[in-house]
DNA sequence: TTGGGTTACCACGACC
DNA sequence: GGTCGTGGTAACCCAA
């Protein structure tokens, strides 16, 4: 058949490649899947620290810190390089 | 060593089971890092169907738009167009 | 005094015009505050709007829409469309 | 006229309100207005204090911190109230 | 069980 | 094109 009834158009459509956008709709959802996967087993988790006794917003917030001492860390030394760049003192990293 | 140096408590700390709370930040960590992995996969397939000239706004609507529900979808889509039919904004449909 | 004390630096510190930094500071986390305010009043009317059996997230969209540019919005409902008869998602729309 | 033409519906519109939420809409829109001014303002004051040869971004750091200080000392101050109320300390607020 | 407040994530737009 | 800041949406938690 070359036109392919409705709900599955496999060639051009409308000057549209089809197959290629169909592709791209594929392979982004099956991403998303797995990385909801992964943030549900983050959440349970979470939750078996509860159980355990631990305050889950306490462990959050040791997360979230510790994520952002090492973005800072990151930022410091970014900063570093190109001051020592700047300088021409390269061989000091 | 029943006291475990400074940087590195392996017992109880203040009554706390220091292992198993270091445990759970470590596991949440990880995990974190793996979504983040996904999370730039997806950033990369974007780019590409971009580069392959498809317009990267309209493919995120549809991919949100996708893993609505249904009746959700329909529900809201009626509502807007009540709205919209309301105030005279047909235009913005 | 040549020499202010500590907390509160008027003249140039470090070669800075310190006095002119504070002054855009202040001036600056003022109009943030204000920015704030009227960010609240905001949220005050969609409250407002919702109590009154309105559905807040379709009045957004109707606001969001409305401010973008109408050849754009036309363009990219167009753009949908193609990209969702080309999926065979029309029922998406 | 009891029906208005295109463009301009006053009384209820398919069960709807159309001039109460027309009063929505252009509330919501005129504050988003102001806030946009103020932006603006804002905006216009990093540019002058860039002409004055200060540093935009570590200007823009300093806020930043400036307010997650606050914020912060905020978030102190509530776990405080927190604790003495459930100790039955208010009295050492 | 649901509604409301809070929080975190994510996408968009502005600026450089 | 890369970054930053902001706004919206959805998830989670608590209270009723």
């Amino acid at each position: 058949m070359r036109e392919p009834g409705p709900g599955h158009n496999s060639g051009d459509v409308g000057g549209i490649a089809a197959d290629r956008l169909r592709s791209f709709v594929e392979r982004i959802e099956r991403l998303e899947e797995e990385k909801k996967g992964i943030a549900d087993d983050v959440k349970d988790i979470y939750t078996e620290a509860k159980g355990t006794g631990f305050d889950v917003k306490v462990l959050r917030e040791i997360i979230r810190k510790r994520k952002q001492d090492r973005e800072d860390l990151k930022a410091h030394n970014e900063l570093l390089s190109l001051y020592c760049a700047a300088l021409g003192y390269d061989w000091l990293l």
